[in-house]
DNA sequence: TATAATTAACTAACCAGTTAATTGATAGGA
DNA sequence: TCCTATCAATTAACTGGTTAGTTAATTATA
C-alpha cells in the first residue's frame, strides 16, 4: 500500500494545510491569520481549505486538537519510564520544556488561548488542557501521599511550571534584543537553552515542595 | 477651575475612548478589536477616535503606556514603604496580584503581548517591561548581597511570578467552569481569592530562595 | 464513468482611515 | 449685553482594500 507521487492525494494537502495552519496561527494569532495567505503558504487554492475545513473555525480547531494530543502524548509517554514521583515530576518538566522548544507555536497558541479565557475555542482546549493538568496532579499527589512532596497546591505550581516555560520560550526575541542594550546591567537569560532553565525551574519546584523539617 | 458639564469637552472623550479601549483590547486582542465597535461603546463618531489618537496603532500605544505606567507607579510606590528585601520582595508580589485582580485587562494585554514577542508594538512594552524587570531583580540581587537570598535567576523567577499571576487572573472563568464538572476530582483553584494565591506564591518563592544549609 | 480533488472567479460584509461640512464654545469689540 | 469671528469638537457619508466563504466548472484517478 505504499503511496506513489500523484498530483492529488487529500491526506497529503489536508497535512500540508495543518502544518502551515499551525505556524500562521501562532505567528499572527487566530483574528490575523489570513486564509488567503495560507493558502499561498501551502501552495494550494484557498478553497482547498474550506473543502477539507468548512471554514476558519473548523481549521483552527483541528489545529489546536493536533498540537495538544501532541504534547499530551510526549509527555504521558515519557512519564511511563519513572516509577517515583519525583522523577515523574522531572519528565513532566523537561519533556515540556523540549517539546515547547522544539515546536515553538505550541506555546504561543496556548498563551493566546489562555489570555482570552478560550474566547475562540473552549471545549476542546478545556478538555486537553484539562487532561494534562490531570497528569501533573497526580504526581503531585502521589508525591504527598508517600511522603514525599509538602504543601502543594497544583493548580498554582502547574501554572508555575507552564506558564514560565511558555513565557521563556515565547519571548526568546524580545529578550535577545534587550541583551543587546546595555543602559542598565540587566540579565535576561538570552543565552540560556532551554534545558539549563528547565533544570532551574527543576531544581526550584523541588526547593518548593521539601517537607519543612 | 471646576469644569461645567458641557456637550463638548476634549479631555472626556479622550478619557472614555481610552477607558473602553482598555477593555476592548483586553477582551478581543489588537486585531480583532473593531473601531466601529469601539465608538458605539463609547457614544462616540468613530471619527474622534482617529481625531484623537490618529489610527489604531497610535490608540494601542496609548492605552499600553497608561496600563504599563499605573502598573510600574503602583509597585514603586509600595515598594518605598519597605526597606528589607524579604519585605520588598513580599510587597512586589502582592501588589501586582491586587492590581491585577483589580483591572483585569492588565494581564489579558500583557500575554497577548508577550505571546506575540511585541509584535503589534515592541518598543515601549519593551522599556516599561524592562524597567518593571529592572525594579525585581534589583530586590533579587540587594538580597542576594546581604546572604537572604541564594542562587536566584532573576528573569526566570520574574516569569514565575508575573506568569503565574497573570494565568491565574485570566484563566479565573475557564476554571470555575471547571470546577462544575466532576468527572475527575481536580481542584482548579476556582473559589481562590487573588490574596490566598499571592500569599501561597510568597511562601514558595521564599523557600526557593533560602540559603542551603 | 463516477466521484473525489482542484480551480478561478465571484460575493457580501467588514474595517481602518478620510473628508468636507456642521455645530458648539468662547473671547473680543461695539 | 449682544454680536460675531475663530477655532476646537463633532458628524455623516464615503473610499479602497481585505477577508471569510461560495459556486459552478474542470481535471485527475480508480
Amino acid at each position: 500500500m505504499s503511496k506513489k507521487i500523484q498530483k492529488r492525494d487529500a491526506e497529503a494537502s489536508k497535512a500540508l494545510i495543518i502544518t502551515h495552519a499551525k505556524s500562521l496561527f501562532s505567528e499572527k494569532g487566530y483574528a490575523s491569520a489570513s486564509m488567503d495567505e495560507l493558502a499561498k503558504r501551502c501552495g494550494l487554492n484557498k478553497a482547498m481549505v474550506f473543502y477539507y475545513f468548512k471554514n476558519k473555525k473548523g481549521l483552527y480547531e483541528a489545529v489546536m486538537r493536533e498540537v495538544l494530543v501532541e504534547i499530551q502524548e510526549a509527555i504521558t509517554e515519557e512519564n511511563k519510564t519513572h516509577s517515583k514521583p519525583i522523577e515523574e515530576l522531572e519528565g513532566f518538566i523537561r519533556t515540556y520544556a523540549r517539546y515547547a522548544c522544539e515546536h515553538p507555536y505550541l506555546p504561543a497558541l496556548l498563551l493566546k488561548e489562555l489570555s482570552d479565557s478560550g474566547a475562540v475555542f473552549p471545549e476542546m482546549l478545556f478538555t486537553s488542557m484539562r487532561q494534562l493538568f490531570a497528569l501533573f496532579s497526580d504526581i503531585l499527589k502521589r508525591g504527598e501521599e508517600k511522603g514525599c512532596f509538602d504543601n502543594a497546591i497544583p493548580m498554582i505550581l502547574y501554572f508555575m511550571v507552564i506558564g514560565t516555560l511558555n513565557l521563556m520560550v515565547t519571548t526568546k526575541p524580545l529578550r535577545l534584543e534587550a541583551a543587546k542594550l546595555e543602559d542598565i546591567d540587566l540579565d535576561t537569560c538570552a543565552g540560556c537553552d532551554i534545558d539549563e532553565i528547565a533544570d532551574y525551574i527543576i531544581i526550584k519546584i523541588k526547593q518548593m515542595l521539601k517537607e519543612p523539617k
